[in-house]
DNA sequence: AAATATCCTAGTGATTTAGTCAACTAAAAA
DNA sequence: TTTTTAGTTGACTAAATCACTAGGATATTT
């Protein structure tokens, strides 16, 4: 999984599409004025996020993007994966194409238990608690950090270790 | 923290300098060979890794570098950040001067919180641990996966959250 | 002095990022 | 029916970054 700003644009644009998302359909054109992000750029993300069923799209006045799921299904990982698609090639980035070769892989375990860990995190974290998280910011509530979801990974990762 | 196939060829230098580092000084040559990692780009490596403290050189015949600190006692996290320097700069990577505008930063928290899981993972794992790790694999030992120190990650992250 | 080895700066080619531009299609409003 | 709105696609690009390389300077041993 790489980690680029692509999938930090995507998530801030796919969060303001969630945010209002009652109101029918969302322009890009909407997106790029409230998020500062250019709309060329944003219409080419929005291209692999429906080519990946993340949102549908409306043609016409009236038309812009829906979430094809609802917000507790769509998580993080969902959209940087979408748009930052893998091309791992490099070496050991996490496929399992060098177990031949000892030198280079001394240290394949630990990039692959890393993008485990990556992973595991963005998986994590959905648009709902995005929203969530953001509305309770705005009413200046307590913070519940994003961290404290690691115990609920491990739960997960101790699970699926387990079988 | 930057993740580059920079940061994966400094760990396979330190760990290939961890594992012969009892017979005196190991030089660059030695491992540029058995690496295969061009010279020239390891001395640059190491040029960072001896800023850091991580190594010690020794100059002349007989010379090359050894470590600074007991295997125990450099993680993998110490050695990427002192290659992958970090130079932010970007919006929201992790810094903290952003608090000011809502929009760029409504994904702030979530970002932080995947800077601290990867460091938190890198961190905890040691050179000690990665031969350890390649000795038993070389023994043909049931591996025992580094996804497993997530757990103890959580028990750390908890903690700190505690306080 | 000669050989060995680390130190240091600068540069370079390939790739990736973060877009732009232009042409097109579909749907709705006028 | 014409116009406008808005998505769809592909080609292109300036700037930055990556993964090195070149070449010399400096220190130490033989």
């Amino acid at each position: 999984m790489r980690l680029t700003t692509k999938g930090r644009f995507a998530v801030t644009a796919m969060l303001d599409l969630a945010m209002r998302a009652e109101g029918g359909p969302v322009t890009l054109a909407g997106i790029s004025e409230r998020q500062s992000i250019s709309l060329s750029y944003l219409e080419q993300l929005f291209g692999k996020l429906r080519r990946r069923n993340l949102v549908d799209s409306v043609r016409g006045p009236g038309g812009g993007y829906c979430l094809a799921r609802p917000v507790e299904e769509i998580t993080v990982a969902d959209i940087v994966t979408a748009v930052d698609e893998p091309l791992d090639a490099t070496q050991c980035a996490g496929g399992h194409n060098c177990h031949d070769d000892e030198h280079s892989c001394m240290t394949h375990d630990l990039w692959a238990g890393l993008n485990k860990t990556i992973q595991s995190y963005l998986a994590s974290v959905s648009l709902a608690q995005l929203i969530e998280h953001h509305e309770a910011r705005q009413r200046g509530d307590n913070i519940v950090q994003f961290e404290q979801r690691i115990g609920r990974i491990t739960e997960t990762t101790k699970h699926a270790i387990a079988h």
